[in-house]
DNA sequence: AATGTACTCAACCGCGTCATT
DNA sequence: TAATGACGCGGTTGAGTACAT
């Protein structure tokens, strides 16, 4: 038996709504509240409306602390680094993001930031490190994370999202007010997702989960000072000589 | 000015999840 | 435990608008 439907098509109201509509619904919210059940709202309020319609233009529209208007380059950034570590969980990440809805942020990416973003990670990147001998630890990476485990695969307390870390990549590099170039800096938090072993994969040796850190971000140090740009971009290094960086 | 095309975004649809019975 | 119903979410649509020819 299939769902029954939360209301009579035929029988509501479809299609854009009247300033009367967004007027009656407001008042009547305001007066009081969606009372848990928006399906017996529109009845209540006088609409003639579909309870999921009411709900939607109330939290997509009509609320008050709905912001209206373009996105900054900072909510771009945002949207960007969320959706390369979640993907499209839009209400997750519009949570981030006061004022703004997920049909908001969803439409936002899809008519603007999905093409810049595709065009930027289109290719997927080359391993970037070299293996060390015994390797204590492994990472592996794709286009917009990296993330590394302990010998037996187990995630390990470093993560370092290249993109939430980095800077928009229409501003590469991005200079801070002494203009300098800010280097990314990498997360102890491990709250992101784990990529399958066998991508894209770097080893190398190390003590502790902090020291990996440290290696990685000299890494990032070292190809832009070389370079001038950090190892995305298009030239990632085929390999990396951690040893230069650790003293050894 | 007329027409075609691309873009935007509000709204709809259907499904998964969760609470209730 | 299963059935039911409402909510919330992500994908998609299509009307309206802007821009190009």
């Amino acid at each position: 038996m299939g769902r029954a439907p939360c209301c009579d098509k035929a029988s509501v109201k479809r299609g854009p709504w009247s300033p009367q509509e967004d007027a009656t619904l407001t008042a009547f919210i305001h007066k009081h509240g969606t009372g848990g059940n928006w399906i017996a709202l529109p009845h209540k309020a006088g609409l003639n409306r579909c309870g999921k319609s009411c709900r939607l233009r109330w939290l997509n529209y009509l609320r008050p602390d709905i912001k209206h208007g373009g996105f900054t380059q900072e909510e771009d950034n945002v949207i960007c680094s969320l959706y390369s570590t979640i993907g499209s969980r839009w209400a997750v990440i519009a949570s981030q993001l006061p004022g703004r809805t997920d049909n908001d942020v969803k439409n936002h990416w899809n008519t603007k930031l999905k093409k810049k973003f595709n065009s930027s990670f289109s290719k997927p990147p080359n391993p970037i490190v070299v293996v060390t001998d015994p390797p204590r630890y492994s990472a592996t990476s794709t286009a917009n994370s990296l993330k590394l485990h302990d010998d037996h695969e187990h995630n390990i307390n470093t993560n370092f999202n290249m993109f939430s870390s980095h800077p928009p990549f229409d501003q590469i590099p991005m200079l801070n007010n002494n203009n300098n170039p800010i280097i990314p800096e990498l997360s102890t938090s491990s709250s992101s997702i784990s990529l399958p072993i066998e991508q894209n994969h770097l080893e190398f040796s190390g003590p502790s989960s902090d020291e990996a850190a440290d290696i990685l971000q000299s890494y990032f140090h070292g190809v832009y000072e070389n370079n001038n740009q950090y190892p995305y971009e298009d030239d990632v290094m085929d390999g990396f000589d951690v040893s230069n960086y650790m003293g050894l």
